[in-house]
DNA sequence: GTCTATAACTCGATAGAC
DNA sequence: GTCTATCGAGTTATAGAC
């Protein structure tokens, strides 16, 4: 089972052109559009410099690609959990249960929408449009009105939206402090891991039961 | 009151060098190392760009001065919390407390903090070290003892950790995605942060009550 | 210390051979 | 389609006048 977010195009061919998108995905992720240059994505790709115009045409066009890739990928994912009309608590189960495997095989996806979201919140937009900006209003309605019945703690429905997605990608963003404070080897730091999504389950399910 | 992280220098003295460092902050904090331009920092101070290099030698001491300057402000903060032996309630609503407090003056620092440490992360702990890296044992020790007693559920604590630092920093992270998932405008945003303090001191302590 | 002018260099992009 | 060689724009860095 493989949840990396990888390309828009199907099956596995190994053509110039897709060996040139997958080297261009890991630099752009790993340096950002200004950090990352032309060479190294040739170098990673196994060829030069003149190819990458040659099928993407300039570095910006390149990039856009990648990035767009990337987020059509991962907005689905939330716009799905989140739109969806299941009950309250298996919505959020599901959301943390998704939300945090997904990013454990896409470790450095966050970061990449977080970085690109703050340089340029306007192509970003125009990125997120077409496919559709999630709603989170049904959940809204859904944490209001839960909260109505008595069936969990009254807390403002954005609040507790934040406090689940702060919990499931933070820690992602935060990799390397964790190894240093922590003082988490390699194997460690797996384990802890896996071990979040029942680890923030039971956080907020306990945050939100009612006296 | 100004919480802001500023410089490592004291007092408010205008002088050239002074004027270009902070403009170099303000800029490499938005654009990172790359994107910023010496050029623009130049025009920020209001100064021109050979100014730049008589004080600070290249863009990369220029860069590592800012740099270690922001770790220097900010690591203490996590240190003096997190190391202090209070009682735990206390502690905790005083790390959120003064932590929020914080990035809300200062909300593009979390970011360049987490960019900083993906990107580079030796060089990154080779500036902190001598600073002393925060030492989170008495905390974790703390949390278990707590739960030995009964007075909170239980929890790893290093997961208790995470996930407060974690509700704390993201929504600035993810101030732009806010904005656009939430519909949110200025005043409304504002408000948002205003309330987060309280929030999460709510939802910790609500997740961390025995049943 | 501060400025202008320019050297030196990096890097994206193109030309042209194969 | 793929390569080597090179151009040219944009940037960092320095020289030298004031």
């Amino acid at each position: 089972m493989d949840e990396s977010i990888k390309t828009d195009r199907l099956g596995a061919e190994d053509s110039t052109e897709q060996r040139i998108f997958e080297a261009a995905r890991d630099i752009f992720i790993q340096k950002g559009m200004e950090g990352a240059k032309m060479q190294e994505i040739a170098d990673r790709a196994g060829l030069n410099k003149a190819l990458l115009h040659y099928y993407y045409r300039s570095k910006e066009k390149l990039f856009e690609m990648v990035a767009r890739s990337i987020i059509n990928r991962a907005i689905p994912v939330i716009r799905k959990t989140i739109e969806s009309d299941e009950p309250l608590h298996q919505k959020i189960a599901g959301f943390i249960d998704f939300y945090i495997n997904l990013i454990n095989h896409n470790p450095f996806v966050p970061l990449f929408i977080v970085s690109e979201m703050n340089k340029h919140p306007d192509s970003f937009y125009e990125k997120i449009m077409p496919i559709g900006v999630p709603k989170p209003q049904i959940f809204l309605k859904q944490v209001e009105e839960a909260i109505e019945r008595g069936e969990i703690k009254p807390i403002k429905p954005e609040h507790l939206l934040i406090n689940v997605v702060s919990m499931c990608v933070f820690p992602f963003l935060g990799k390397p402090m964790l190894r240093i404070v922590l003082s988490m080897d390699s194997a460690e730091l797996k384990q802890f891991y896996d071990e979040r999504t029942e680890v923030v389950k039971q956080f907020v399910f306990a945050a939100l039961r009612p006296d």
